[in-house]
Order: structure tokens, then C-alpha cells, then sequence
DNA sequence: ATTATAATGTCATTATATGACAAAAGTCAA
DNA sequence: TTGACTTTTGTCATATAATGACATTATAAT
């Protein structure tokens, strides 16, 4: 979606001085919309006051994010569609269990390296639950592409509804892993952290 | 929170003029609200069509729903709170396992009794995304108050985490019972469906 | 009937979001 | 550099959700 600000260097073109003012422009109201959203709340923050800050006016944030709340789930979005592509290249030749594994084990690395920018993002939807709502649907919406990269590769005799099931408890274990990782400082990286409740998952039905 | 409405009938006090009308402008907004989200679609029923369809104002809109949104999902806050009381009730005496499936058991069990109800709000739900986003963190946000309402009956020692992922599968075997449930007529009851997730769970790890 | 209380309506305001169109800035070739 | 063309930005208008202030109407109690 907003591949050309989050991601670094795509190919080394030359960029005219409009593609350069563009991602300028992007990555400055990115930048001044999470610090006030840090400094005075999400919804303190209105469009005007960015638009102030960044010398635009409201109708042009607009056109560099669909909505507010891009601004904040914009690059987890793209992690997800990436662990997506992810799945799909893997899946074919792995196990669902191996894939799925694989799968989250690298959207965790992917979240961990951006440890700094998500915390930000983070805090400040856990404090809004407008946003939070939105950040859990971010989360479960890949869930059907998920199952659906799964299951293409399997026998059509196969329990959809508990692949579905098991997509959703891989899903739930990165969202508490996050969590977690997130508000306990000390806690590690955040593969690890998932790696131990993936880990956990079987034995706790019998011993909670 | 709106219990008036959607439950029975408390007690059999004889109600004033004021308290039937009032629970009767409730019902009317409610029912058509819900016929014409059904109908139209839940962003293109503006809150004036609501309005002009009951013979209110906006603004009384407002005082008996504090959103739009509330109107789909009212009822389900309060079968979540009342299946928390449950919980809170049956947490001392039984093992965190025992208590967790006792108490989802019996929150599909409130959902069943409402299916028709509940499948329309559904429906509407996963229309819009915006919709589908509160849906999701009404599930979600019951999830602390669930971990406390276990842990605090259990020895310090105990691995809060452990219990915080316990508490977010059995919600996420909930949150799959209930789209299965509702997308294919012919699962049977809702309690039947979780039972099989919930069963399926310790062997999920092992064949999937 | 009169007074008090509760419910409703009217009006104004704020915020997000979007379409239409004009104005400004950047690009490219002669 | 000028001039034509494209892209980006700004201005204006509009729709909807939500909320506060205040007046008006309906119900209740004496």
C-alpha cells in the first residue's frame, strides 16, 4: 500500500524532484502525525492540527493517507501482506504446521526489527479503542488468505474449519506475543517470546 | 447496559406510561434500525433514516443509543458481561480449565438462544469493516477481565501469560464456533460447534 | 389545576471524509 | 527560456456521526 515510505530503497533510480518532494511529504506527515498522537492522544488530534503542523492543508493529508488511521497501521499492514506472500511461496512445499510456523515466525522478525516504530503505534491504539478495534481487525482479516494459501495445496477432504481454527490460534498467539513483548520491556525479542507460547500450545490443554 | 430491552422481563412492577413508552421507542429503533441495515446496508443508513423511519429526531437517536454501532451490539456486550458474572461465580471452585469451558459453554449457549437475532447483526457485521472491527474488540476487551477473574484465585507463582493465551484461545475458538455456526445453517447448535473446537484443541497440534 | 420531573425537539458545533474544480509546481521538448 | 503538458496542491462544498445548550412538550404527583 505505502510500500515507497516504510520500506528502504527499493531500486536505486533516479528520482525526480516530485517522486522525491512526494516521500518527503509522506514520511514528514507520518512522522509529525505520531508524535502528536504521542504527545496529546489519537483523538486529540485532529486532521487540521497535522495539516497545521505540516504546513498542508487537510485535503492533502488526505491524499497521502486514505484515512487517519492509516497513518498508524499502514506499515503493519504491509508486514502482513509480505508474511502473506511468505506463506504462499512456502506453503506448496511445507507442512501447514511447518508453514504456519515458518509464517509467523517471520512476520515476528519482521514486527521485531521495527520494535521502535511499533511500540509508538502500539500505545497509541491500546489507549483508543476506535483504534484497537481496528488494529485486531487488521490482525484477523489475512486470516481467510491465510487458509486459503494453506488449503489450495491440500486434498479437498481436508477439515477446513480446523485449519481455520489453527490459523486462528497461530493469529492469537502473535497477538498476545505482541502484547506482551510490548508492555513488558524485559521480556526479550518477540520471536522468542512466540516461539515459547507456540511451544506452550500443545501441552496447554493439559496443564494450565 | 441496555438490559430493559433485550432481556425478558425483570420484574412484573407495574410500569408507568413513561417506562413503556420508553422501552417501546427502544424496541421500534432497535427492530428498524436493524430491518433497515439489513435492507440498505449498515453505511448507507444514515442516522436520519433511522430517525425519519421511527418519527424521531436525531437527537433522540442518541439518547437511547450512544452510537449506531451500539444498536448491533448491545445485546452481545451483555451476553459477554453476563457471561463474565458466570465466570466470576464459578472461577473459585474450579480448576482454570474446567471454569473456562463451563463459561464459554454457557455464553454459546446465550448466543443460541438468539440465533436469528444474532445472525442478522452478524451478517451486517462482516458487511462492513468498520463493523467487523468492533465486533472483534468487543471479544477481545473481555479478555483481562477473564485472566482476572482466574488468576485471582490462583497462587502468585502462576504463569499470568500462560493464562493470558489460554484466555485468548478459548475466545478465539468462540470467535470461529460462531462464524462457523452462522455461515453454514446446517452445523447444528452453537454449543455442539465450540464443543468440537474445543475438543479438537490438544489433538491441533499434533495433525492438523 | 398546578407544579415538578422527565422526555423530546431544535439549533449549533466539531471531526472525518470525499468530490469538483481551480491554481501552482514540476517535466519535457523545441 | 519559452510554452505545452502533467502532476500535485489548495479551496470550496457537502455528507454523516456525535454532543452540548436550551426550549418545548408530555407525564407524574400533589
Amino acid at each position: 500500500m505505502n510500500d515507497k515510505v516504510s520500506l528502504p530503497h527499493d531500486e536505486a533510480q533516479p528520482m525526480s524532484l516530485r517522486e522525491r518532494k512526494k516521500r518527503l511529504a509522506q514520511a514528514t506527515i507520518e512522522e509529525t502525525a505520531l508524535r502528536l498522537f504521542q504527545q496529546q492522544g489519537y483523538e486529540q488530534t485532529s486532521i487540521q492540527d497535522i495539516a497545521d503542523a505540516v504546513m498542508m492543508s487537510p485535503r492533502t493529508f488526505f491524499r497521502y493517507f486514505a484515512s487517519k488511521e492509516e497513518v498508524l497501521f499502514g506499515p503493519m499492514r504491509a508486514v502482513l501482506s509480505d508474511g502473506l506472500r511468505f506463506l504462499q511461496r512456502v506453503a506448496p512445499t511445507e507442512s501447514p504446521h511447518a508453514a504456519l510456523r515458518a509464517t509467523f515466525v517471520y512476520l515476528a522478525s519482521q514486527y521485531q526489527q521495527q520494535r521502535a516504530s511499533f511500540l509508538i503505534r502500539y500505545q497509541v491504539a491500546m489507549q483508543t479503542p476506535s483504534i484497537a478495534s481496528i488494529y485486531l481487525y487488521a490482525l484477523m482479516e489475512t486470516e481467510p488468505a491465510i487458509c486459503e494459501a494453506l488449503c489450495s495445496h491440500l486434498e479437498a477432504a481436508t477439515n477446513r474449519n480446523k485449519i481455520r481454527f489453527l490459523v486462528a490460534i497461530y493469529m492469537t498467539a502473535l497477538r498476545v506475543a505482541i502484547a506482551a513483548w510490548l508492555e513488558h520491556e524485559a521480556q526479550g525479542d518477540l520471536v522468542s517470546v512466540l516461539r515459547e507460547y507456540l511451544d506452550s500450545f500443545s501441552s496447554l490443554s493439559h496443564n494450565a
